[in-house]
DNA sequence: CTCATTGCGTAAGGTGTCGAACAGACAAAC
DNA sequence: GTTTGTCTGTTCGACACCTTACGCAATGAG
């Protein structure tokens, strides 16, 4: 397993938009920094197409990108915070099955021309970022070949990160989940206090609230994290590794290949 | 939810394809019909730059199309039969993540340009289809916008897929899940036999092999399935749908968008 | 200040599932 | 026939987890 996803980034197709990647900082339409890495590594001529139609946008938390089957009317870019892909049940549980951050784009459907997704996309980290409505993108993929292929691969990793979560959330208990969960978040908005309750994880775990209050004693009685109300801070980063299952690993390496 | 995904469908890019797609059969280089869904809805040029280099190959059960962290070699367009895409663990457990019939493709990877994947992918269903060199792929893609465009959607579409096994894995129970894979598999091989053990299916359902036979007791008892040695047998297919859970249902509507 | 709200800690009882272990049934090989 | 290996059925103790419930602390509004 190991060896397995480190060599992924042995593709021969990765050097194609690298050539052609912009050096300095990118702006939106009013003129701030672009942060996201997609946006980031695609050539001068796809961005400039792009670039009068990136809306800048706040995004606190709790704010729901995308609503489960609803129409998509954008696609968000993010420069900061954290977003959750929810699945929700008839019954009104639910279950993260993926996580967005800067290195992403929520709205993968639009890669493939589709309009609907089945999920709830959700901001869980406050941030920021662009958005793009949905018609431009269709349009401007028609001649932008290297935002689709680096969209379209990231459409794959981001399957490979939900397979991963899909054996996680099968085989390992709620204490490694919550630490897998905890460290994908940090490395996402960079802080060690993380602004999420008990509850929210719970959601995003797919379990009660109660067995996340137990399982985050544990790590803090492990003087791993600190529990406070509306947060979690972060003590002992290597500690919480350790603590965590192989899955945090695994889609790190995952990260690494959409990355380049 | 049950809106969600049906009008998935209504997307603009759909008729792109279908007008130049051929109403006859298809054959491979050594001219036996191919049943794959992809296969079938490129249109006449795409497929003659593939026909020549589609090596029909026989898959009996448990063969190994892709091993966990291996170069693939060959993407696979399966005519029968069906393959499971499988988590593997350090600590030797595995689950299954993805289900793959005639309506798709095992190599998913390949389509972005990547060579390796995480996953191993094995036939849990002996049966047959037609297989084609990356290499090959590789180059076809370049001149192939149709079949680029279907493949990358059908990566979606899986991506779906594992997030609702993803869900199903921390909410349902054994009982339910293992219904629904039941129903799933018939959906891919047409029989009312399955040629499974219960070892096996609890390899796929990442649990014990006793929960599996206690699971498909209850089954019987109820009248739904008949278990042999080697084999369960679908004897109430309605009763086994309402005794399986919603994420069935929801991905038989993903499927609909991928066949179009 | 008081009050209502929100979120955390904890306890108790019940349930689903796991793990190991064993017995019996079937199949193929000798 | 006998043997051997594979597969199923079942048991039982252990454990993780769920559900419900209640108490308390922190926060914010009036």
């Amino acid at each position: 397993m190991s060896e397995a996803c480190e060599s992924l980034q042995g593709s021969g197709v990765e050097g194609k938009s690298r050539g052609k990647e912009r050096s300095g900082t990118r702006t939106d339409s009013a003129g701030r920094a672009v942060q996201n890495s997609i946006l980031r590594s695609i050539p001068d001529t796809e961005y400039n197409l792009l670039r009068k139609h990136l809306e800048p946008i706040d995004l606190p938390q709790r704010h729901i990108l995308h609503e489960a089957g609803a129409k998509l009317e954008f696609a968000y870019f993010l420069n900061d915070g954290m977003a959750s892909v929810v699945v929700l049940t008839s019954d009104g549980r639910s279950v993260e099955v993926a996580i967005i951050g800067r290195e992403g784009i929520a709205g993968t459907p639009l890669a493939v021309g589709l309009s609907r997704g089945p999920h709830r996309v959700v901001m869980q980290i406050a941030g920021s970022g662009v958005r793009v409505k949905s018609a431009v993108l269709r349009e401007t993929l028609q001649s932008a070949a290297d935002l689709g292929l680096i969209w379209n691969r990231y459409v794959l990793i981001q399957g490979l990160q939900v397979a991963q979560i899909a054996a996680c959330n099968r085989l390992h208990e709620i204490e490694k989940r919550l630490a897998r969960w905890l460290l994908m978040c940090q490395d996402r908005v960079g802080t060690e206090i993380l602004l999420v309750t008990h509850e929210f994880l719970a959601q995003m775990l797919g379990t009660g609230r109660p067995s996340v209050t137990l399982a985050a004693g544990i790590l803090q009685r492990g003087g791993l994290i600190e529990n406070l109300r509306g947060s979690v801070t972060i003590l002992d980063r290597p500690g919480l590794e350790a603590a965590s299952c192989e899955c945090y690993f695994a889609m790190q390496r995952f990260g690494a290949v959409s990355n380049g």
